[in-house]
DNA sequence: CTCTTCAAGCTTGCATACAAGTTTCGTGAG
DNA sequence: CTCACGAAACTTGTATGCAAGCTTGAAGAG
C-alpha cells in the first residue's frame, strides 16, 4: 500500500511523541521518499505540515530538522500547556464513568511500564496521558492542539531533562485522577499546574543543551567492547549533561 | 516582489479574520497562481499549511474551499476557545501597565468603529481583541494557537449568527479590561466565559445554514435599481436566515 | 603544518508536464 | 418538454527536471 501525506506526517509525528526521533535529527526528504517509497513531492508536503505544526524546521537548502526548541520556547510551551491544560480542568463539570475508567487504566499502565522497566513504552505514556486527558474531557480540536504540544515537550524533555522523574510524574497523574473521582475539578486544576511546573523546573534550561549529544551516545561506552574510552580529545568544550539519552524520558 | 508561501497563507488568514472570505468560497489553485504572480506549487503549500491550521479544506480533484464548521464543529470550536482563554485568565498573575493601556485602546477602537458604523473594521476589532489578549497576556505560541482559533469562528459566526451583537461584545470586552485592571483575574476569567458563551448563545447552531447565502446576497436589493424583487421562484427551499451577510458579524 | 580557495557533490526550491477525476454543457432519444 | 448520455473543459494529484545554494574535502600557497 502506498502511504499518503498523512500517513508519513502520522508516522513522523508519532516517533517523536515515542522519544524515537531526537530534536535537531535531520529528515532528508530524499531518504524519506526512498524509505515509504513515494516521490519527494509527498513527503515534503508531510514535512510543510509538520512545520506549521511547530515539531520540525527546514533551514533552506540544507534539509529538515526536527526542532530543537530554545530555552525561551521551552517556556512558552509549558506556559501555554499550563493555560490549557488547568483551563480544561477548571472547566470541566462533569466526568463519565467511562472516561474516569480509561483514565485509571492510562495510570496503571504506566505503573506497569515504570516497574518493568520498560523505558519506552514509559515514556511514549507518560506523555499520552495529557493527550488522553484532552481526549476524554475535552474534544478532537483540544485533542489535536494538545497532542502538538506533547510532541514539543518531549523534544523539550530530550533536550534539557537532566533527571529521571518517571515516579514523580506517574504519581501526579495519580493524584490527578483522584481529585477528578472525587469530583473535585478545582483541585484536580490545582494539581495539574503543580505537576507542570513540577516538569518544567525538574529541567535545566539556563544551560545550553548539549550540540554533541548524538555523537557522544554514538561513542558511549557500550558501543565498545569493555573498555569505557575517554571522551575524545578536541571539540569536548561546554557538556552539559553527561547522561546517555536513553536515561531522559518526558514529561 | 515575489510573495512567498508565507505572503500567500497569511494573505488569506487575514483576509479571513477580517471577514472578506466567507465559509465555503472556492479557492483555485491556479487563480490564486495568477493573482500572486507565482506557480501552483507555491500556493498548494500555502493552502496545505492552511488546511493543518483547520481554515480550509481540499476536496479530492475539486478544489480548496474555506471550511464551513458543522454545529458540532462549531460547539467544539467555542468550547475550545472557553477553556483556553479562561485558562489564560485564570493562570496569569499580573498585567504591565502597558498592556493593559494597549488593551484599553484596543476597546476604545471597537467602540468608535461601532459608533461610526464601519462594520468592516469592527468586526475585524471583535475579533481582534482576544488575539491581543492572547498576545500581551501570554505568548506568541498561544497567540497562533488563539488566532487559528479566532479564525474558526469568523467563519462560524458568519454562517450561523442570525443577529448582530457588536455592542454586547464591546460591552463585554470593556468589563474584562476593567476587572484585568483590578487586578481580579477571576473575575475577569468568569466574564470571558460568560462572554463565549454569549457569543455561542447568540448563534443558532440548530438550524442549518442557508446554502443559498451568496446568491441570496447576489439578488440583494441594493443590486437592484429601486424595488427590492421576491426572491426568485424556484429553489428557495429552506431559508432559516433572512438579513443580508452585512449585518451579521463575528465575535 | 596551517590557512585559504575552489570545485564537486548533495539538498532543497520551484516550475512544469502529464495523469486522473469532476463538472458542465450540448445533443439526442423518448 | 424532460431526461439520459457523452464529450470537452477544468481542477487537483503526483512525478520529474533543472536551478540555486550549501557543505565538504582536496589541493595549493605561505
Amino acid at each position: 500500500m502506498n502511504p499518503s501525506t498523512a500517513n508519513i506526517e502520522e508516522a513522523i509525528l508519532s516517533a517523536i511523541l515515542a522519544g524515537r526521533i531526537a530534536p535537531g535529527t535531520r529528515l532528508g526528504e530524499q531518504k524519506l521518499a526512498d524509505l515509504f517509497s513515494v516521490s519527494r513531492t509527498r513527503v515534503r508536503e508531510a514535512m510543510m505540515r509538520l512545520e506549521t505544526r511547530g515539531v520540525v524546521q527546514v533551514s533552506a537548502r540544507r534539509g529538515w530538522y526536527v526542532v530543537e526548541p530554545s530555552a525561551e520556547e521551552a517556556r512558552e510551551a509549558f506556559h501555554t500547556r499550563r493555560v490549557i491544560e488547568t483551563g480544561l480542568l477548571h472547566t470541566v463539570r462533569d466526568i463519565s464513568p467511562k472516561a474516569l475508567g480509561s483514565l485509571k487504566e492510562h495510570v496503571a499502565a504506566e505503573r506497569a511500564a515504570i516497574e518493568s522497566g520498560d523505558v519506552g513504552s514509559r515514556a511514549c505514556l507518560l506523555g499520552d496521558f495529557h493527550i488522553h486527558l484532552a481526549d476524554v474531557l475535552g474534544n478532537r480540536l483540544l485533542t489535536e492542539i494538545i497532542r502538538d504540544l506533547t510532541a514539543r515537550t518531549t523534544l523539550i524533555s530530550m533536550l534539557y531533562q537532566p533527571t529521571e522523574k518517571a515516579e514523580e510524574s506517574s504519581h501526579d497523574h495519580e493524584d490527578i485522577v483522584a481529585a477528578l473521582e472525587a469530583r473535585d475539578f478545582e483541585r484536580a486544576a490545582s494539581l495539574m499546574a503543580e505537576h507542570i511546573d513540577n516538569v518544567e523546573a525538574g529541567l535545566d534550561l539556563d544551560t545550553k543543551p548539549d550540540p554533541l549529544a548524538s555523537l557522544r551516545e554514538l561513542l558511549s561506552p557500550s558501543t565498545f567492547a569493555g573498555s569505557p574510552p575517554s571522551m575524545p580529545h578536541a571539540h569536548t568544550h561546554g557538556a552539559p549533561h553527561a547522561q546517555p539519552s536513553s536515561q531522559r524520558t518526558k514529561d
